[in-house]
DNA sequence: GCTTGACTACCTATTAGTAGGTAGATATAG
DNA sequence: CTATATCTACCTACTAATAGGTAGTCAAGC
């Protein structure tokens, strides 16, 4: 109710197609409230009562779903992040040598495909930022998903960057793979900040910064 | 005791000089032990036990200092803001034709000067950061804080690019304006995934690739 | 008739916060 | 100089609310 507008706009990286079991009706609108509220508020600020208050059931359903917290947590985390991979076009598809330019640009879309349209969703940023920034509060188990997130994204985007870089089409300075950790770090920077001022022009600001980077366009 | 190594780590950044009533011994080390565990769990995950616990003293003595957790959290903050903003040199200081080149290397050095330490910090990244990441479920008062502090960081710091672009010192595309929010927004992202990821070298590639831009040194 | 998915009703620990008291320092008035 | 009052900084003991979680019940549907 508070936030069902939330779960409008982020209902399409809700899709659990890529769990090993895939979650049932009940479960899914579980962990879809669960995963809205959290990157608004952050883990500990979620609880089982405001999932309930929300769904319009009892608490103890919803343990019946995800017998600990820390369970639900890596359900969502673990689909969010399969998504998030599968949204990356495989660049390694086909042999090497036949890669396009175009293929990286095409790579390094699907990349911010996602992250775009958080630039309009007021109060939310990237649920791994958010949990990040309470990262020590978290279980091992989350921990270790998280923190390999960050590294296979940064792996993966230095990839994109060094292939567009020998095809021509991207620019940047230094190593393929510190660019990445920059692009990285500036997104989910400037996710928080945007959040934290409510100003999505910031959101943009950074994007138009880093694109003019990487395609090579207003440099000094 | 178990951050202990923290509160020394940190020491430098806790002065209270610029608070317009002086805290008294006992309220700067509650003070000193919040900040410095929120800037590892979070402001949620942080309780008058835990400080107490700390503290060696009773959760009713925080009270007496601080009667309510929103009072310490605005207390810290507003300090924390405080020694910040104090830490930035003037560039306005004597005539604005008189302001040579070195002025505004020495203001972004004062810049930074607080921000590298943290690279050693394992599990600390910026109070701000971590507080902006659950914003929406902090009190009003420290929502302001928080948001008025990104928005004097990125005047302040989009002021030093632009004098010292003019300068000939800095270089930098697009607007000093958008540049600054680039600035800031991979800061505080780098502080973030160091975190996470506990790898300081992400914070150092992050740093050298910006200086990198800003010193106009390795551009292709 | 067993599985599913919800329920009621509880439990224990922790949360922020309050009430009221006390030891010791300091100030003040007779 | 002493009796009284006030203040500081802590204490014990409590509260109401919320946290995550458990045990056992019950109805519907394949």
């Amino acid at each position: 109710m508070a936030n069902s507008h939330i779960s409008e706009q982020a209902s399409t990286a809700l899709s659990d197609k890529s769990l090993c079991c895939p979650l049932s009706d009940t479960a899914r609108k579980i962990a879809d409230t669960f995963q809205n509220l959290v990157m608004v508020r952050g883990f500990n600020a979620v609880s089982y009562g405001d999932l309930a208050k929300e769904l319009g059931i009892r608490t103890a359903s919803i343990h019946y779903h995800f017998p600990t917290k820390a369970e639900l947590g890596a359900t969502v985390l673990t689909r969010y992040r399969d998504n998030t991979m599968n949204a990356w076009q495989d660049i390694d598809a086909g042999d090497p040598e036949s890669n396009t330019p175009e293929i990286y640009k095409k790579a390094y879309e699907s990349f911010m495909a996602p992250i775009r349209p958080v630039r309009d969703m007021q109060g939310v940023s990237c649920l791994f930022g958010v949990l990040g920034a309470t990262y020590e509060t978290l279980c091992p188990n989350i921990q270790g998903i998280l923190a390999s997130f960050f590294v296979e994204q940064e792996v993966w985007l230095a990839r994109v960057f060094k292939g567009g870089r020998d095809a021509g089409v991207f620019h940047f300075p230094g190593t393929a793979t510190s660019f990445a950790k920059l692009y990285t770090s500036a997104l989910q920077g400037a996710m928080l900040i945007k959040k934290s001022t409510g100003k999505p022009e910031h959101f943009d600001a950074v994007i138009e910064q880093l694109e003019g980077m990487l395609f090579g366009v207003g440099r000094t």
